[in-house]
DNA sequence: TCAAATAGCACTAATCTAGTGCGCTTTGCC
DNA sequence: GGCAAAGCGCACTAGATTAGTGCTATTTGA
């Protein structure tokens, strides 16, 4: 349907809180280490789900877990390092765009592939949206979400010039087990 | 999941092969009325569903339909006026890429929205999605399927510059009942 | 009058998604 | 040592979405 799952919706908002208490604390992200329940309790996303979906962003790399009693998970690359595309593709793949050549892409072979007139066109399509949200970096995210944080930063540099429109996120509406 | 239906793709077929038909036939596009058989028998898609496709295109206004014996669809703008956007707009709707805003809207209202921080970054993302969309003309999908056409026309022009990587488009696996 | 085509509507089956349950392991702290 | 808090892993349920089909009516050219 060409939108986000939930899971990545939470999963960005988790990051960006991630990256925001990084941010605001000095040292070397030390005390940067949150917790799911910390996130759930600020943010009406069922504790059990976001848990899955940070637990998925280790195993992809992306933050680091830390067990135990004052365990917690940390970003593991800095904010300026991590874009919405390696977040996206963690959470639901490659995008595909197509049902072609999704993730497993084996047993479909979708027989008439010598005939589809819009494999390459959508490929074109496909990889304009991947780049647009790899040049999106977390931190671009941060910036413009957080006014409070810094008067307003080089949103251009890391964000194409097109795009300047009006698109709206999302936040859940079930609320912390 | 950030991917097209299956509807669509379906839909970018037919209109992509009306194109092709329309712009080979000489005259005001005379020739260029095409049945849902004609394209069903050419691509492997299911005939009712593709009637189905093509009947809500007509209701959005992208193509005619003339009913009767000799029927069929015809484009009801120019390949270079129907953009992907307005397809896939008519097709699934108005991409919202997050839970919220997805078009109804209404009753969601999703609780936090004044704590959420991806609402507003990830709406510039969709609107650059939406851009690029809406800057991708049907001509232009076209050119890049049937090199056999004209060798190579300012893809440039209609297409972002960053738009130069490898998707790969899809193509169904049924065959027409 | 027939045959081919669209129009409309409803329905089924499969897939995907959101969310939950439960028990285990790790670890800081008293 | 033991408790409590946190992550780990797996499996499961229910709802929503999607793909695809059935059937009948209407239009219209030959």
């Amino acid at each position: 349907m060409l939108q986000l799952t939930k899971r990545t919706e939470y999963g960005l908002i988790a990051l960006v809180h991630m990256a925001d208490r990084a941010g605001r604390t000095r040292g070397p992200a030390r005390d940067a280490v949150v917790s799911v329940r910390e996130i759930s309790e600020r943010y009406p996303i069922p504790r059990r789900l976001l848990a899955e979906v940070l637990k998925d962003l280790s195993h992809a790399g992306l933050v680091e877990s830390q067990r135990g009693a004052t365990g917690g998970y940390t970003l593991a690359r800095s904010p300026d390092e991590l874009t919405l595309a390696q977040i996206v593709g963690a959470l639901e793949g490659s995008p595909a765009l197509t049902s072609c050549e999704s993730h497993d892409g084996a047993h479909d072979t979708c027989g008439v592939v010598p005939v589809c007139p819009i494999r390459s066109p959508l490929s074109r399509i496909r990889a304009g949206i991947w780049s647009l949200m790899e040049r999106t970096t977390l931190r671009s995210l941060l910036q413009s979400s957080l006014p409070h944080t810094s008067p307003s930063i080089d949103l251009n540099g890391t964000m194409p010039a097109d795009v300047t429109l009006a698109l709206r996120g999302a936040v859940p509406h079930t609320s912390p087990s």
